[in-house]
DNA sequence: GGCACTAGTCTAGAGCCCCTAGGTAAAGAA
DNA sequence: TTCTTTACCTAGGGGCTCTAGACTAGTGCC
């Protein structure tokens, strides 16, 4: 019976492994337990439930992704700053389809405070400050960045784009001149 | 041992019911049989798994959607469609959360073809008729606008959006000129 | 009405998952 | 060394998925 040295970051950071190996849907408490050598109810020691591992493999999946634009923006701005903020993030979901699909998960308000989504906002907010839009229309376009950015990266994943022989790389590439229009001639209110 | 008079469609539109009552994810087997007064061995007579379940919601779903788009599209044209597309499928995704939850599961190739995904991508395109854009423009733009709906939407439906404190009905209509907008003065390639 | 056949439901049970209660061994403190 | 705490274990209940095989309700035919 020697220990197996678990903590709730080596049992976070594994189940974010996993999630990438084999989808984040078949991360279960049993799964990783048996990875670790380890009885399942072991891991009720280190973790309240099953959910509390998915928040944190989400948590730190929006970590990540934060980590990771703020890194890609540094150093740059307008559209070239964009650009590397949206490659960031779908480079990100490309990479770790398992920790992104976390990254979807419901939280809570309380739980969604503690996390690196308020980076996420204040990045995409220093990006629009290369184009100078006043409020509201600076919330509105925050919105609907991630939700482009968001959108087209899961439907992308879903296969959604595969019905039409043009390639995701080159839309994705347009897409991004299209919103660069957009944010430079956003329409009056 | 009354016949409880199941099919295939009763089972489906039950759990659609049921998906949008306790949540896409809280629909099982089991607990649809026990909606029934019926043992859930008796549901494997009429599917073959519980995957069968879920992606028959999802093509329920889909096929709903594309009838609701289809209605508001009738008689409008230019900006007009495109808002009335877009609060379609936005109005569904609000009464109907459940189902919109199944519509994103991932279909593979053969159901994906056989579902209603196609209709969506003609009405699309057919709203960019207005705008009068060349391929592969009009490509990128039918992508364009999915993923900034579906993004949209889903993000708003995880709470996404709760932390400015803007209205989404706001930042909705402000989204649609945008998008109007951007079609209108599509960036050259 | 009786018989054969099919369709629809049931019981039993295996396997996996989540989680709790209570036991026990390892590691560190006194 | 002994004591305490920490970390893992066994046992077991309850839920879900799915299979095998039994049984019954209904249908068609004589």
């Amino acid at each position: 019976m020697a220990r197996a040295g678990l903590t709730v970051e080596r049992l976070t950071l594994a189940a974010a492994e996993m999630a990438d190996e084999v989808g984040f849907e078949n991360v279960t408490v049993t799964a990783l337990a048996r990875r670790f050598g380890v009885k399942d109810a072991s891991l009720y020691f280190h973790l309240r439930n099953a959910q509390e591992l998915r928040v944190r493999v989400a948590m730190l999946a929006l970590a990540e992704m934060a980590d990771r634009a703020a890194d890609a923006l540094a150093g740059r701005a307008g559209k070239d700053a964009l650009v590397a903020f949206a490659n960031a993030y779908r480079d990100y979901a490309t990479r770790h389809p398992g920790r992104y699909a976390a990254a979807q998960l419901q939280l809570d308000r309380e739980t969604a405070e503690a996390s690196a989504a308020r980076r996420h906002a204040e990045m995409t907010r220093a990006i629009l400050r290369g184009y100078r839009l006043a409020e509201p229309d600076q919330t509105d376009a925050v919105r609907l960045l991630h939700s482009t950015f968001h959108g087209y990266v899961s439907l992308e994943r879903a296969g959604g784009f595969r019905h039409t022989p043009r390639t995701t790389d080159a839309t994705w590439s347009r897409t991004l001149d299209a919103l660069d229009a957009l944010l430079r001639n956003w329409p009056p209110g």
